[in-house]
DNA sequence: GCCAACGTTGGC
DNA sequence: GCCAACGTTGGC
């Protein structure tokens, strides 16, 4: 098993949408990075665990688990023309996109925010903490991830 | 809203 | 295959 963290906009989609929806499962459409696509195709199974990460928001951080409850299937939303993610190059027989669906598993009693997280020295090599880092989908280590489960 | 960092595109 | 231009991400 392995763990991830995968990033979304409270303002578009946050933990507390995940938590209304049947099942509290969801696809995770709209990646169009390509190392984050590998990700999702290549190494994502069932059972994965992942942190649940609000970007781009005034209190950026972690707030809460997710589980892989389906593994990669085509990305619908790129052959959508009135979709944000439309994407022209993609089609029925050869769509470059991809998506899994998370279930909710956990939301965390308070935010571990990314100035919290960058404070402790365990964790300074993960991804996330890396200068430029841009990645919506990344993996994190075991070792990471008791250690952030071990700061609530 | 600014802007650094980085990915993607496309001309050559 | 290089690389400039452009677009996007995301913290601040």
């Amino acid at each position: 098993m392995k763990y991830w963290l995968m990033k979304s906009e409270p303002g578009t989609f946050g933990i507390t949408d995940l938590d209304r929806l049947p099942e509290k499962t969801d696809h995770w459409d709209g990646i169009r990075n390509y190392q984050a696509r590998n990700f999702m195709r290549d190494q994502m199974h069932i059972g994965d665990k992942a942190f649940f990460y609000h970007s781009n928001c005034p209190e950026p951080g972690i707030v809460g688990t997710m589980e892989v409850v389906r593994e990669a299937y085509p990305d619908f939303t790129a052959l959508d023309p009135d979709s944000h993610y439309f994407d022209p190059k993609s089609s029925p027989e050869n769509n470059r996109w991809c998506m899994v669906d998370m279930q909710l598993r956990d939301i965390f009693p308070r935010t571990l925010t990314l100035v919290e997280l960058r404070q402790h020295a365990p964790l300074g090599e993960m991804i996330l903490l890396r200068k430029g880092n841009r990645l919506s989908i990344m993996p994190v280590t075991v070792g990471e991830w008791e250690y952030i489960i071990g700061l609530l």
